[in-house]
DNA sequence: GTGCACCTTGAACCCAACTTGAAGTCAAGG
DNA sequence: CCTTGACTTCAAGTTGGGTTCAAGGTGCAC
């Protein structure tokens, strides 16, 4: 029981690939870790990091807010200021988000049961009568959701 | 009132970059238009198209999914099929995607009034505690939102 | 002493949906 | 004639979150 892990060993704990872990390494959201012979050896910080990570993804940070996020929590004394002021800018984003996608289940709906024989008629694409409910929200960083990969 | 548009009064018309009409045409979602002394020139077919596209985008559809919808709208006879089709399948997927953000929402409204000090202490990061709520959910192919342009 | 699993590196590649840039064309106005 | 402004082309860049590749190191078992 030395509690160091090597990076495969890491990885797979999380169901991540060791690439990613570089990768987290490479922009900032993992600090570089202590080495034997060449190789990281990851202790229960960087866990503990991971963990959080995990969770910060889940709730729609991106990398970039996680990172802040983390460098934080290092910090020490200030540490969850930074948290409470990102979840606040981050919840209309995801209120916007529901809205949308709930205006989207709702046209899907419509579609799968619709009964016109072409789409020039269809009052699935009157454009005026959706733009209330179904206004585009722009930046959304949501979008780290499985992008950059085939499917795992 | 000749009917018909430039590239750019087309752009306005549907809050779009020039560039964007020409991406769409490139990859096959808006077709070759007519031409005067080397310019585009957008007919009453296009406007409609782009109120499809409108539409569909809106609903989540990729453009690949979208031009295959507008191809089958020209093809005439069995238009709707592929919409029921791309609209069924695409159902789960938004229901997903309104799950994982519902949970977000949670957590985000959690975050903002919780009073740990120090990250490593809180429930919130507590990654079994949210494990069955907020499964990652990967191919979500709602990504185009907001992609590859900073704020238009 | 070699086979094997695992690790290392940097650079290049992936995706969607565009945008940006350079260099050129065209018609109208002064 | 010259400028202005809107158009044309094709190539390359941007974004985020990684993956993939080639070439090589390390340690242990057989």
């Amino acid at each position: 029981m030395d509690e160091t892990l090597t990076i495969g060993q890491l990885a797979n704990r999380f169901e991540l690939k060791t690439s990613a872990i570089r990768y987290y390494e490479r922009v900032g959201v993992l600090p570089e870790p202590a080495r034997e012979s060449g190789q990281r050896r990851y202790g229960l910080d960087a866990i503990k990091r991971l963990e959080i990570l995990d969770v910060a993804k889940r709730a729609g940070f991106t990398l970039d807010e996680a990172r802040v996020l983390l460098q934080r929590s290092d910090a020490g004394s200030p540490a969850f200021e930074s948290l409470r002021e990102l979840a606040a800018r981050k919840l209309p984003e995801v209120d916007a988000l529901i809205a949308r996608a709930r205006a989207m289940r709702t046209w899907l709906l419509t579609a799968t049961d619709c009964s016109c024989t072409t789409l020039d008629v269809c009052a699935l694409f009157d454009r005026d009568a959706q733009k209330p409910q179904t206004e585009v929200v722009r930046p959304l960083a949501i979008t780290h959701v499985g992008r950059g990969q085939r499917a795992a």
